[in-house]
DNA sequence: CCGGATCCAAATAGATACTG
DNA sequence: CAGTATCTATTTGGATCCGG
């Protein structure tokens, strides 16, 4: 199955593309590994746990994982505003492929500095 | 294993994005493709496949690739040149976790207008 | 035939200010 | 609190010319 990629137009409309469009960008996958691990997140929570990410770039990234299905959002309509998000089960199951990418990084991972180089 | 992410530096040093990091790129995994397709290609040849890259992506693409130890390059000192490529090892074992993506994705894409293709 | 070098366009990410 | 809007910076891919 794997072949057909090269004659599928240069493999847009596949499987993997597409899972790979579900978590490209450079802080989605922490934002899966967050909600992972702490289940139900409020906003300004996973902002706050992902130090280092910009209003835009949380929003709109939390959007799309909500487009996707991977994750899912809940507003709660009071003053102030409570948004908390987790994941669905579409989400969990990707987790679980991802977390296998994990493990052959880690074992192919080049060490730094400390082996030979 | 995987919920260090968060404290580990927002995951710069994860496998799981030095794994991302060795297929990020439109036509990386097309490329890795090719090779396990057609195990040992010319330059040329794979510029043929992938009909819509460019010269300047395969070239950058294929670089990168090698030394990350992804692909084989072998150079025939002759005129007119000819290179080679192939999967290494590793490239190979990466292919088996990424056709789980690929399985994964055709399971969840969402179905477009057509019941079964 | 294989590819480097250069210049340009497009997509992505960040900083900051503002709103219901 | 939970975002949106805007403007900029960085990264990425593409087109083209050149060289061994």
């Amino acid at each position: 199955m794997i072949v057909n990629y090269i004659e599928k137009a240069n493999f847009e409309d596949t499987g993997f593309s597409y899972t790979l469009s579900l978590i490209s960008g450079k802080y989605k996958m922490v934002i899966l590994y967050c909600l992972m691990e702490f289940h139900v997140v409020r906003y300004n929570e996973l902002k706050r746990y992902i130090k280092t990410i910009s209003h835009k770039t949380l929003s709109n990234a939390l959007k799309e994982l909500e487009k996707d299905g991977l994750i899912i959002r809940t507003e709660y309509p009071q003053i102030p505003p409570k948004v908390e998000y987790r994941l669905s089960n579409t989400g969990l199951s990707l987790m679980n492929i991802l977390d296998q990418l994990c493990i052959w990084g880690d074992a192919h991972k080049p060490k730094t500095e400390k082996a030979d180089v």
